[in-house]
DNA sequence: TGTAAGAGAAAAATCGATTATTGCGGCTAG
DNA sequence: CTAGCCGCAATAATCGATTTTTCTCTTACA
């Protein structure tokens, strides 16, 4: 099955890129900390070049910040920041719910069915909590997935990531997890239902409540020791 | 006046970026051309590392398209895509510009008349067009600016490079041109009187008449001779 | 006439070394 | 003391050369 096309080579760039990225999003960087290139080099064992187009990449993405002369960042978490990208998470996910539910056919309930079925068998083990995030990303790309719109597509991604730096560095939530985990299903009927109205309101109430989950780290950050 | 900051030393990579950047949306490179690197090379006398980095900063943006092992193209100009680009900018636009009616303050208004008077002052003739450009693309960012959101800012911004691709390989309609001109004049009327809803309607009449103009850059590409 | 294989050229990606800039310490003049 | 300056070490940026992959053209064979 499948169009017999040649393997995809992908390049040393390529592929730090992609490992760099979940690497960030999932906090494995302390925000705000300076990058060492250097570091970086022999932790992923990758040469200098590809290595710097890679940093290039993220920090257009907006993962990194680039400073002149003087390398890159990891950006800090900014509770002010977080506020916006949940408030365009709301504003633009919504959007592309109602469209979704507008043009999706068939084929897409299926999918929207099947990848709400994984990401509910899915083990959330400490150990396994990365495929449980792939799993999670893939069930809400699919949910907006027939929007129609490449654009508004990769913008959500693109604040997907940086909404997930924030939730993964907060701590576990137990009791909200339930409740966000019960909303995924729900998002599912009301899409196969039709109800655009009501749909895009569970996932407004969806995303304020994994902004409320996410807040907790950043408001944590603060040391008592320095006023600051 | 001024914080007396250091100087900001450019990189190579940001001044080809910035340059390139600026190329691209300007139509100076044919659509769907392979981008042959060792002659912007030279085009542009710069070493391969400082352009390979602008390149993968430019294809992270969107006006490139990189295929590993094959470097980069740019992108062709499809109706489809450009109809995307026109409907997000209406409704990014829309969103932005309603909260700025309801954010901005003064010093907002003295500098939305101050970006007004600039470009309707500004000479349209074919060798100033890229300072006329520029004069334009600040009037909208000025207009969308105090929104609160960095982040709709920025989708705006690449939205708007976009939508300028196109629009700059259109042939010129004067006509269209005058009352595009007009309108601006006129959002500025309806944002300091704060008529958020007529602004918004203004807004989209805008876009809507530029997609117009954009696309007949789009359909005259076709080819008489192939009927796909 | 069509298809596949393969050599050679062209182009992309990567490496290793070099150059340029920054950041930090100590030193000195006021 | 403290602000400012020098020089050194660390780091970022860039260069030139090499390796790897793709592309193209030719030839062999069915």
């Amino acid at each position: 099955m499948g169009i017999p096309r040649r393997k995809e080579q992908l390049t040393a760039s390529s592929r730090i890129y992609d490992i760099l990225r979940q690497d960030l999003v999932n906090g494995r960087f302390a925000a705000g900390e300076k990058v060492a290139i250097s570091a970086l080099k022999e932790r992923y064992e990758v040469g200098l070049s590809p290595l710097r187009e890679a940093l290039n990449r993220l920090a257009a993405y907006g993962l990194l910040i680039q400073e002149n002369q003087r390398g890159f960042r990891v950006p800090s978490l900014e509770r002010g920041e977080l506020d916006d990208i949940a408030e365009m998470r709301r504003e633009l996910e919504g959007m592309a719910l109602e469209r979704a539910i507008r043009f999706g056919d068939a084929e897409w309930e299926s999918e929207l069915l099947a990848a709400a079925h994984r990401l509910k068998r899915a083990d959330m083990a400490p150990e396994k909590v990365d495929e449980w995030e792939q799993l999670h990303a893939r069930f809400h790309r699919t949910l907006v997935a027939p929007c129609g719109s490449v654009w508004l597509l990769r913008f959500i991604e693109q604040l997907h990531d940086q909404f997930d730096r924030y939730r993964r560095m907060a701590p576990e939530a137990q009791e909200v997890r339930r409740v966000l985990d019960a909303q995924h299903g729900e998002l599912v009927q009301l899409a196969l239902e039709r109800d655009i109205k009501a749909a895009r309101v569970l996932m407004d109430d969806h995303i304020q409540r994994s902004y409320e989950v996410a807040l907790r780290g950043v408001t944590v950050e603060v040391s008592p020791s320095r006023p600051g």
